[in-house]
DNA sequence: CGGCCAATTGAGAGTCGTCAAGTGTTGTGG
DNA sequence: CCACAACACTTGACGACTCTCAATTGGCCG
């Protein structure tokens, strides 16, 4: 079995201050990257036109030039977006986890092939129903916009670190940025899941599968993490981590 | 005189399907990066909120760090978008020219320290009229996250281009980005302006002064490119600058 | 128990960064 | 009007770092 366990369904607690709302009606999970600020006529609509997907591990979501119908919310296991170039230089452009929503582009066909890590559950929704809410509730439309911008700042920092930092650097600061999406704005676990193999680590980075490994037992050498599983770090010293991309 | 020369200025004709709108009151070009879909009533709205400005050579319009006030698009000249590290790491996120619009983040402070190349002109919003108008005017906030989508692909755009390219290929991608830049829409021109020193091309791909003045060199040599002057290059071979980054 | 695949570890080579010198242009001051 | 100084760009030599290639280890499943 080529692919990394996911023994725990990494469902995220929706948080307190979205109100007493009901869970999505069909994955059972709150929308949460757009739906917590929205009211419960918002939200009701939302789920309204909100269908349930799983993948098995390795489905393909989606294929790099087919167009695009949908945009999906995580809300269990994790997909990979991966940019293939005609000589087969490969560029992974981010990872999805619990509570992360896939398909801002503003292009009309998949810039990627959108890919499941372990099995992954997925809330789904037809664009054309998105662009109808969006009109008939502003609200919807300006937390896209939100998220949007959020999103950008982000790439703008791989972007960064991409330029500018040493492998070493850019293995800490993904493992950091790692800790933070799973914690999703709660403190970051020192146990930090890998759902993903080096290969993809490394296509993410711009290095190589050996650069990868390398850093790793570099980082570990120098007690600023441990490896107790393949798929999995613990943050012994964020500090330590931190002080190394001294952005 | 360290700045590049800007003899033309650069002022974007605006697309004829803008319909019969009048140019903007107060920088007197169409805010095209936002106003071309836009109704009478919105430009107008836009135009009643905005204030132009202008820049000298080298003026800093925002500081990293301070709290960001307006949101701005470029009419003439060009902006550098800088972020600069702890230790002095340099890193030129992207270059705004007329017509671009700058300003999309989900931060409260400013990422970036966004500075002037030659003498530029802007027009500028302030944030809080903009979400104003955000509300009042759903299609204007449509079209704000339809940028925001569309520089989310570019900078994924990027990323690939800094993981996954050497630095000749990276030059190349770079100078047929800027000529598709200042093109427009239009046919992209043989004769492309740099605005910027070599140095911020240099910060911007990741790579050092030395190295790009060497590929600028070794394209030249190809015979893909010719170097008129310092801060201008000709396209001689748009297939053979396209083959070399094989995305 | 053996095969398969991923990850790790090691050795060698190529590329790009560093340091240094040289070239060209611009603007200033004699 | 010319000489010089300042600055950016170019070119060259060298070395470090990371990629490539190869072998080994480790875990999972048949």
């Amino acid at each position: 079995m080529p692919w990394p366990p996911f023994d725990s369904p990494c469902l995220v607690p929706a948080p307190a201050e979205a109100g007493p709302l009901g869970p999505c009606m069909h994955c059972q999970v709150r929308h949460l990257a757009i739906c917590s600020v929205l009211s419960p006529a918002e939200v009701h609509a939302l789920d309204a036109v909100a269908g349930a997907q799983v993948l098995t591990p390795g489905a393909v979501l989606a294929h790099q030039g087919e167009p695009r119908r949908y945009v999906y919310t995580v809300t269990r296991g994790a997909l990979r977006l991966v940019r293939l170039s005609a000589d087969g230089r490969r560029q992974v452009a981010g990872f999805a986890l619990p509570g992360d929503f896939v398909g801002l582009s503003g292009a009309a066909v998949h810039q990627h092939d959108i890919e499941a890590l372990g099995e992954t559950e997925l809330c789904r929704f037809s664009m054309e129903a998105m662009r109808h809410l969006g009109t008939q509730f502003p609200h919807l439309q300006g937390k896209l916009l939100e998220r949007a911008c959020t999103e950008l700042d982000s790439a703008r920092d791989q972007m960064m670190a991409l330029a500018r930092m040493n492998p070493t650097e850019r293995i800490a600061d993904f493992l950091l940025k790692l800790a933070a999406q799973q914690a999703r704005g709660g403190d970051p676990a020192a146990s930090v899941a890998l759902p993903m193999p080096r290969g993809d680590i490394a296509d993410h980075l711009g290095l190589t599968v050996e650069t990868v490994s390398r850093c790793l037992t570099a980082l570990r050498t120098r007690g600023l993490i441990a490896l107790p599983e393949t798929y999995r770090v613990d943050i012994l010293d964020f500090a330590g981590l931190e002080a190394l991309n001294a952005a």
